[in-house]
Formats: structure tokens, C-alpha cells, sequence
DNA sequence: TTGAAAGCGATACCAA
DNA sequence: TTGGTATCGCTTTCAA
């Protein structure tokens, strides 16, 4: 069995008490015991009991961690970052994979909270926001990544979708692209919605019509980003550029264009969103907004870990600004 | 505050005793008491605190995984098969990245049992195997994914990779390759040994002498693979086709000959091995060894968790056999 | 400077 | 069929 906190105490002949004011550091303990407990720590190899000590109000130091699928690589590259950051800061990262499923989201959130996790950050979608409203209105530590409700009191750390759907719609225009259409994640997801208004946006900064035609909304794969742009492809006149709402559906596009025997970029520019590593796999290489990945989960963590730690304060949202990253999948329209 | 058993028993007026045993099914309980119980308890949105009833022997529930990097596109989707398995037996899973680093894996080691998970899944490169060795035979619920370490007593899911490697060389060796060169990763991971002795044994039996200087050897990511061709690409006399140990080294190699020129597969082909969904993204589509994730990601969960719950049985390693998928990036060779 | 003891929220044995 | 109570490993208050 490991040793708990009473064989440190009886080998080293003190009492329990002051064998775990010595761990945490706590109370006076004149230095010829604390390190005679310490001595006896280190040759029992002694590791406090995190439940033991969780139960008597200390944290568990772990969070918990909800995105819709974490073999998606921008979801994995956001865990990588939480997981980093709550590293330093002691933290394990429990995760939960909800397929942006309601359902899963609650299960997963009543179990989390069932093992005392101290905190839970969600870059998951959550149609039903009064889940999240009522755990967030009791004081439990809560933080959004990736995801925006601004209706809810919640700490959020996020990218400005207007400004990348802006920028990428942007990028096209510039290259003389007029026939742009959008394949783009359900418009239920906030981030969707922003992105597809930075691109009226920018269509209308420059006076194009918007073309509802040319907006294409389904799920987030590979495949439906293909089936879409396929149906794209159906239309007389074809776009001579889309902006996809993630890299993924991005692919799908140029999967497409290709087995339409469209170049890309020569016949279709694609830009992508995410600039996930899958951005610099394809060939072309993807022209991509991209998240600050990195920087988002560390700052998810901090702030999720300061309400744990902090007096009460109001909530903040983190608005990064996206960055386009032109690569090869974008040039100027043919003749 | 959460409910406890104590305000469940005392608004049910039952003793806790009572409540703890309605809420396991254990002891003799009148319908008429349970039904109070019960109905207190969905009143009070009753969840038992796991922490408590793990503090009294029970299971935790959580398993952790170690894994050498979660945004690592095959771990990322390990992680998600062992999740959902986890999923449906009830366990919630730790992530923890090691990046490969003895180091971390101790220390994750050792923060995981202190939180008392009820078992950890290794998918990580361990040097030193003494860290693994000890825990193993105290009798903690361990199981290998991916990895193997023959010499340790503990259960094991992984491809055979030497098969792996056999297929791979195979396949170019009948498409008429004889100048086959190998870009593989670290020979301290038993996997990158195994798949090189797979192609020195598809080579002799073929009657190919073995060249050394055909094999390059590196770390796993993308760069790394395109460094390395690079290198081999220097050599007076090209090899016609690569195998690379996994499809990030792939991918480099991919890039590698793009940026010489060489067209894949026309003037190189290139053979990989996982099969991610990177591979179903490159232009060609990579040809690769397929590991069945899904598959073992729920072997070792159901392995690890009959540690937990049943008799202590002889350890055994299950190795699945690979599958070749064919695509795009392999050719018969130039004239 | 140290320790006795209550308490955290559950389980399980033993009585009633 | 039900309940009293010791116990799990630790923290913390209060006395000594």
C-alpha cells in the first residue's frame, strides 16, 4: 500500500498534524523536525493523497476540458495548450470529446463536477445555454475558448471571427476575386456567424452584392466541405474563389476542385480558417487565418485559474486579433 | 453548496446508511423507503461526491493517458478511441503529454496516483523502463498502446510493425523498386526497429542487399522528414522510393521532393505509415500502413479495466496486423 | 512548537 | 429492514 500521512507521523514520532503542516508549509515547526518528517518523506516515498486533501476543501487541481472531438487537429492543438499551461500551473486537463453534442456536454459536466474538478473550460458548442448559465450564475469557475455567448457571464478568450472573416474576404478581393462563396460551419455556432459577417462586410466595403447563392452552411468534415463545393460546382457560373469557415472544409473545397479538374489556385482560390498543421500539408499549401492557438488556451487557463485563486471580479472577454496567412491556394482570378 | 448523503438522509428522515445503500443497490431496502430516497434525491439533484466514495476504496473512475504529444495528429486520434471506450465503461480520461521526455513521464506518473486514478494507459516512448517496471509489479492497473516493451510483464495493444514494415517495402518492391530508402524515427523506439527489420527482411527475401546508407534515421515531425530527404537527395544516385516510418516523416519527404522537383510518385514514391487523416490530405494521397486506432484504442481501455475488476490473469500481448492502404504516392518507377 | 480531535462525504460492518 | 459508527487520508482549529 502507499504510505499515507499516519506512517509518516508514526516513524518519524509526531503527530499527524504536524507532519501536514510540514507538506504545506504551515504553522512553526522548528527546523530539526521539519526535517526529520521530511527525511521520513522522502525514504517513504510518501505522496499526499490528492482526494484525502480534496475532500477537506483544497482544490484537486485538475480542470476539465470540453471540445466537440479531440482527434479534430485544431481541437487538439488547443488541448496541447491547455494542457501546457495548466501543467505549469499544476493542473491536470481531463478531456472530454462531445461532438458538439448537448446531451454529452451536460453528462460530462455533471460528471466533472461529481469528481470535484476545479474548474471546467468549454471550446465546445452548447445550443442549450442555460446548461452553462446555471453552473456559471453559482460561482463555479467557467471559461469559454474559441466560443463566443456573450449573453452569459463567463470569461471567454476568443479570435475576432468578423475581423478573420473580414480579413480573408478581404485578401480576396484585393487579388480581384468577385464570385466569392462561403462553405461554412452551422450558422448556429457564434464564431460561424461572425466570420460570415466579416465577409458581407467586406463585399459590401466594396460594393458587391451579397449572393446568397453562393453561401453554403453543413457540418464540419473534410466531406462536407466536399459535397458542398460540389454542389458549388453545379452552378452556370462558377466562384472563382471560397472561403471556407475552417481549414477542414477548406480541404474538402480543394478535393473538389480537384476531381472537377479545377486548379487551385489557377481556376478556384481557397482560403481556410485555423491554420491548423493540415494548412501546411496540402498542396498548395493553404492560404488560412489563424487562430493564436497557443496563446488562447494559456490565456483560458490563466484566466480560469484566477477565479479559483482570485477575489470575484467581472467577467472579461479576450478578443484576439486573427492573423491571415497567405500561402499558396489564393492568386488572382483567371483572365 | 452541493447536496451531501447527510441532506439527503436527513429530508428522506432515513440514516445516510440507508441513502448509500439505495444509491449502489446494495442491503434490503422497502420499495416504499427507496422510493422516498430516490425522490429526495432527484429533488435535490443528488450527485454522491466520487472523491468521498473513491476515498473508501471504490474506483476513481478517471484513467489517465500518457501519450508523447496530444496535437500529434495519431495520438490525437489514439486519444479519441480511448476516450470513447472510457466513455461507455464509465472512466474519464487524463491527457498528459510527455513529449517523449522520461522526465515528464515520472512526474505525470506520479501526479496521476496521487489523484488515485484507477489505471494509466502508456502510449509514450519510455527509456528508462524501470519507472514502468516498478509500478507493474505492485500490481497497478497499467497497459502499453502502441509501444512495446517485451521485457515488461504488462498488456499490450500494437500493430505488428514488423508486418508493417514488410508491406510497406513489399508493395514498392513489386511495383519494381529496388533502390528503397528509409526515413524512420528514433531505433530507440522499439516500433521504428521493428518496421526497419519488416523492410530488411521484404528486401532479402526479394535478394536486395541492405544499404545502409539508404537510412536515415531522425526525430518524427514534418521538418525532420523533409531534412532527411533532403540529405538522401543528395546522394549521385537517387533512391526511386522512401518509406517513412510514420506520415508526418511522409509528408516531409513529400515537401522534400517537391522543393528538388521530383514529381511523386512519377519521379519518387512515397510510402508512409498510420494512416491519419493527414494522409487523405496530401496531393497525392498518401499510400500508408494503417493502424486500426479505433480498434486498439478500445482493447487496451477493456484490457485495463479487466486489471481492475477482475482476477489477476497472465498479461498478454494482442498484436493486430497492419493493412496496407494504397493511394497516390506510389508508382512503378521511371523507365 | 506540537498534538488532539472534529470534520470533509462517502462505504460497510454490525446491531437493533 | 434500518441505523449507528468506524473508517478512508488529510486539513485545521484550539489547547497544551
Amino acid at each position: 500500500m502507499k504510505p499515507t500521512i499516519y506512517d509518516v507521523a508514526r516513524i518519524a514520532s509526531v503527530s499527524i498534524a504536524t507532519v501536514s503542516k510540514v507538506i504545506n508549509g504551515k504553522g512553526n515547526i522548528s527546523d530539526k523536525t521539519r526535517q526529520k518528517v521530511l527525511n521520513v518523506m522522502k525514504e517513504l516515498q510518501y505522496q499526499p493523497n490528492v482526494l484525502a486533501s480534496a475532500l477537506t476543501g483544497k482544490r484537486t487541481y485538475t480542470i476539465g476540458l470540453l471540445l466537440p472531438d479531440i482527434s479534430n487537429p485544431f481541437f487538439a492543438e488547443i488541448a496541447r495548450a491547455v494542457e501546457d499551461r495548466g501543467g505549469e500551473l499544476g493542473f491536470n486537463v481531463m478531456i472530454c470529446s462531445t461532438d458538439n453534442n448537448d446531451a454529452k456536454v451536460e453528462k460530462y459536466i455533471s460528471l466533472l463536477r461529481q469528481k470535484s474538478v476545479d474548474g471546467i473550460i468549454i471550446g465546445t458548442g452548447v445550443q442549450d445555454q442555460e446548461i452553462l448559465a446555471s453552473i456559471a450564475t453559482e460561482g463555479f469557475p467557467l471559461a469559454l475558448i474559441a466560443r463566443d455567448m456573450p449573453s452569459l457571464a463567463v470569461d471567454t478568450v476568443l479570435v475576432d471571427d468578423f475581423v478573420g472573416g473580414y480579413l480573408a474576404t478581404k485578401h480576396l478581393l484585393d487579388l480581384g476575386h468577385r464570385r466569392i462563396a462561403v462553405v461554412t460551419e452551422n450558422l448556429k455556432v457564434s464564431s460561424s456567424r461572425d466570420r460570415l459577417r466579416g465577409y458581407r462586410q467586406a463585399l459590401e466595403d466594396k460594393g458587391i452584392c451579397y449572393d446568397e447563392t453562393l453561401i453554403k452552411t453543413t457540418d464540419f468534415s473534410i466531406a462536407d466541405g466536399k459535397k458542398k463545393a460540389l454542389e458549388l460546382f453545379e452552378a452556370e457560373l462558377l466562384p472563382t474563389a471560397v472561403f471556407a469557415c475552417n481549414d477542414l472544409l477548406a480541404i474538402g473545397v480543394m478535393q473538389a476542385a480537384k476531381e472537377r479538374g479545377l486548379r487551385v489556385p489557377a481556376d478556384l482560390s481557397v482560403v481556410g480558417f485555423d491554420n491548423t498543421i493540415l494548412a501546411t500539408i496540402t498542396d498548395p499549401m493553404l492560404t488560412t487565418v489563424a487562430q493564436p492557438i497557443e496563446h488562447m488556451g494559456k490565456q483560458v487557463v490563466d484566466l480560469l485559474v484566477q477565479q479559483m485563486t482570485q477575489e470575484p471580479r467581472t467577467k472579461q472577454r479576450v478578443i484576439l486579433r486573427p492573423e491571415l496567412i497567405i500561402r499558396n491556394s489564393t492568386n488572382v482570378p483567371k483572365a
